[in-house]
DNA sequence: AATAAATATGTAACCGGTTCCGGATAGGAG
DNA sequence: CTCCTATCCGGAACCGGTTACATATTTATT
């Protein structure tokens, strides 16, 4: 069926193992012979059988990706830059979304060890970190972060307290802030981080729950200012909350920014096509992920690194739902 | 290292053929034997190896998936379809943006290969459907579709058709279009039954580009309403174009809906939180990829298959950015 | 010219499963 | 009791690569 390295041996008139030796550029092999095994390959059209490969050398060129759930477009675009660095070194990705179940994750986990995956990259919560901890393999958490692992992820307090500075700069008294599940660990940082600058700030605190869907973000929000309606300044905790939130100011009749102002965070794409449009915290996604996945294959090549805490930096990018300073 | 189905046979005093049949559930082996080697596995945790198995049967348990680019917000609603509906039966996706490029298409492809996926789903251009035509694993195209190979996609001739008599209906006299690039052929099939559909109704049609991107569209929109200042209708090829064009909208002072109606594409989860929602063709994303899914492994398990060409059906979802009939 | 070292290549075992085949045992029919 | 068949199970080959090792040839060294 398929071309096999003894077809291309017969072709060239050598051996497998001398095939395989100038596949690999391992071991010597005479100048002709290379030239009549690549002369062969190049004929018979072959391409090595990354399976055969991989059983014997026990390890792949897959390395095994779990996201949360990638129908939220903060996940995209951190899969994007791992996936976009992990080809230029000819990785592959075997990608599952876990929901942030345990049990899912677990699955995920079992089938990429059992398909020999080279690496995995995960964002996955502290609580279900267990699972990682005992793999022969490089792990590196990706967004999230747990002590006893390497991890790359966005300075989530200099954001939280970045966002509150600057509503608070931007001469808002009332604030609420919009804070995510508890449960997710950088979601719950910014939270924190935020609460506590505006607290030193002496300003007036509203705390406001949501989900961080798109579903549940705009059923969370519909109340939000029947319950504080005097709010003019809104910390959401994350983008799609903070659309949610616009969307709702703007339905009860708000002008933003001039009576409400709005900070997101995240800085996903949508942000710059909404009127208007949203001003937010930017977590620098697809750097995470390509930076993620340049450390996995330095594990991957046995290169011994230090346990690596990668913060990444935010920066707040101001767009039209606060407003500028001096107004 | 790892436990092997030799280590297995080992504990449960047989020989590995025997552990085989009773994993495999395959030839005979007696109750207690069965029972044993069942003890066996479970003490020592084994899970097979997956990468031999795929090596000896020819066949793994993966499925590729090339689509243009993860991080425009239709294609994870595709990938989640696929995934979950894969996950169901046991089966791993290896993913692969293609950004649209033949060469990575190929490049993705030739590896899907080398790892014997043993079904691929793709979302390519009709110009680089060459490389699927000759494979002899199943395939399936996804929203995208080719004569000779199967395909699951949404009714685009509906959905254009759908938009324009909508747009129609709701009063617009002077509508523009909103074209998309013209290779990308459902984009190009919704747009060309648009504006035929507005031709017969005998109204005024311009017909204006736009790249699909958040990028692209936010820039290409910015000229649409000096060109046009009295379009009162707007046919965007897809959900960010219309989020752009909104935006573009409310920016020159324009009321949506009262000056402006504007119908989108897709229904991407952001049409529900921004402000207006927007009314919008909706394709069933999540389904057809599931669908795809569900056709790649009844066509792995032999099931011979005609040429399925599956088309889903489009609906109308009425929002905020479209009057109320009667208004 | 003799010897050592470097180069070149093939044989065979191995990775961890699956399956063909054949031998052994048990149960049933006659 | 014999014979046949169904059941049970292990040995060995195989999937397509890689590599340790052995052997053969060339090149360098003195």
């Amino acid at each position: 069926m398929a071309i096999t390295i003894r077809d291309v041996a017969k072709e060239a008139g050598v051996s497998a193992a001398t095939v395989s030796r100038v596949l690999n550029n391992s071991g010597y092999a005479h100048e002709d012979t290379r030239k009549a095994v690549l002369d062969a390959i190049h004929k018979l059209n072959y391409k090595p059988n990354e399976v055969a490969r991989s059983l014997f050398k026990q390890k792949s060129k897959l390395i095994g990706l779990i996201l949360p759930d990638i129908t939220n477009p903060f996940f995209p675009a951190l899969a994007r830059g791992v996936e976009d660095q992990l080809r230029e070194e000819g990785y592959r990705l075997i990608i599952g979304n876990s929901d942030e179940h345990l049990e899912q994750e677990i699955d995920y986990l079992d089938t990429f060890i059992q398909h020999n995956v080279v690496g995995i990259i995960a964002s996955v919560n502290e609580a279900h970190s267990d699972m990682l901890k005992n793999l022969n393999i490089p792990v590196v958490l990706l967004d999230r972060t747990i002590e006893s692992l390497p991890a790359v992820y966005a300075d989530q307090f200099e954001g939280g307290k970045l966002a509150a500075r600057k509503i608070v700069e931007l001469g808002c008294k009332e604030i609420t802030i919009i804070r995510g599940p508890v449960e997710v660990k950088p979601v719950y940082e910014r939270f924190v981080s935020s609460f506590q600058t505006l607290r030193q700030a002496g300003v007036k605190i509203n705390v406001f729950d949501s989900k961080l869907s798109f579903q549940g973000a705009s059923n969370s929000v519909k109340t939000l200012f029947d319950k504080y309606p005097n709010t003019n300044g809104i910390l959401a905790c994350n983008d799609i909350v903070a659309v949610a939130v616009m969307n709702e100011a703007q339905r009860t009749g708000r002008r933003i920014p001039e009576d409400v102002q709005i900070i997101g965070f995240d800085d996903i794409s949508i942000c710059e096509i909404v009127y208007p449009g949203l001003s937010t915290i930017r977590q620098p996604a697809y750097e995470m992920g390509a930076k993620a996945a340049e450390i996995i294959i330095k594990k991957v090549k046995q290169e011994v690194l230090p346990n690596i805490h990668c913060k990444l930096p935010v920066q707040f990018v101001e767009r039209e739902s606060t407003r500028k300073v001096g107004d």
